[in-house]
DNA sequence: AAAGCGGGGCT
DNA sequence: AGCCCAGCTTT
């Protein structure tokens, strides 16, 4: 088909969307709120919040991450509708371990959004899209494309290394997003949502992080980086900063009647809204524990998890009490699934022996 | 422009 | 033990 995008970008390696299109209707992956491009042929089209409520999901998440958590919210909210009228810590209940809390709350903003502005009609365009929360540029042009087809260039984290392979970029893709938007964005067919969704097809299986299937890949002929002999040197990976360390102490508050004393985090930083168990502040040196009541607590063991920026170690200690702090309540150790839990008090709930 | 924000799977 | 993932929001 004809390529006529080359006279005023001819400083930059032109896609050929006709190869990755019949690459992707080969082998485009089967996933719970896509429509397969032989369906898409067919005149059907993917259902709106299916697409936003899985691109929220997938934000720096994997597929396999994912998967559950698709399943939950739209078993449990089959609309927008029926998710805007849930409460918020009913959906952040469901959102529990997913990761990047932000996301659950501007997803139930957003649904709320759509449902009072909108009529419960998500916005068609890229643009409208742009101003829901926690939707960005991303996120905007993905659901435009794949639910309208509007010629957009979708760019992720698959495509920014599927471009900075194919035109050997020198220098980290952060510091060229712009030159890696305009590279896909010349090359976006009639056929926009399949083209996005076989660019990430393509990033996901052939053009790996760590794995270059350059022999099955549609764009092959013309890709920069394998001539070069080395494709995986390329996306160049940004310089690195060392993670400090932090330390903290949990306080497993145990009723002699089967329940465990639990709190909501405040409305602002890590976790934010979240459960947790009762404990000390973070720090940054290791500190002496203040126990909140006197009593006979024991060292249950030690936690250790890595969040995005630094690595946290928490000593967990329990204690079997009827003693309520001043907010929060006891929950049943046997219904610990219906509270909004973050994966690292799950932590160290089993820690103490409980889950 | 840079920092803050989770968690798990793969190598 | 790193690296990376269908990024967005706030400062």
């Amino acid at each position: 088909m004809a390529q006529t995008a080359s006279t005023q970008h001819s400083e930059i390696a032109a896609i050929d969307a006709g190869a990755v299109l019949d690459w992707y209707d080969r082998h485009a992956r089967d996933l719970p709120w896509r429509v397969s491009p032989a369906d898409r042929a067919r005149g059907i089209r993917p259902n709106p919040y299916f697409v936003w409520l899985s691109e929220i999901m997938l934000q720096q998440t994997t597929i396999a991450a994912v998967r559950k958590y698709f399943a939950a919210f739209t078993s449990l909210w089959p609309t927008v509708e029926n998710l805007a009228a849930a409460p918020l810590d009913d959906v952040l209940v469901q959102w529990a371990g997913l990761g990047y809390y932000a996301r659950a709350r501007n997803l139930h903003a957003c649904a709320v959004a759509v449902v009072d502005q909108h009529g419960g009609v998500f916005p068609s365009t890229a643009a409208a899209l742009r101003d829901l929360p926690g939707i960005g540029d991303y996120t905007s042009a993905a659901i435009a494309a794949i639910c309208h087809d509007e010629v957009v260039a979708v760019v992720d984290g698959n495509v920014d290394r599927v471009v900075a392979r194919y035109v050997a970029l020198p220098s980290p893709v952060r510091e060229e997003k712009p030159l890696v938007r305009a590279t896909v964005q010349q090359a976006v067919p009639k056929r926009a949502g399949d083209f996005a969704q076989a660019m990430m097809d393509l990033g996901a299986t052939i053009c790996a992080p760590r794995r270059a299937n350059c022999l099955l890949c549609p764009l092959e002929p013309a890709c920069l980086g394998t001539k070069t002999g080395d494709p995986l040197a390329f996306p160049v990976p940004p310089a690195k900063v060392e993670k400090p360390h932090r330390h903290g102490h949990a306080f497993v508050i145990r009723h002699p009647e089967g329940k465990v004393f639990l709190r909501q985090r405040g409305p602002k930083g890590m976790l934010a809204k979240m459960t947790e168990t009762p404990g000390s502040p973070w720090s940054d040196t290791e500190t002496a524990a203040t126990f909140p009541f006197a009593g006979d607590w024991r060292a249950a063991g030690e936690v250790n998890h890595t969040f995005t920026h630094f690595h946290l170690t928490l000593t967990v200690w329990s204690v079997t009490a009827d003693t309520p702090l001043d907010e929060g309540w006891w929950a049943e150790e046997t219904m610990l699934d219906r509270e909004a839990l973050p994966s690292l008090f799950r932590k160290v709930l089993k820690t103490s022996g409980l889950e």
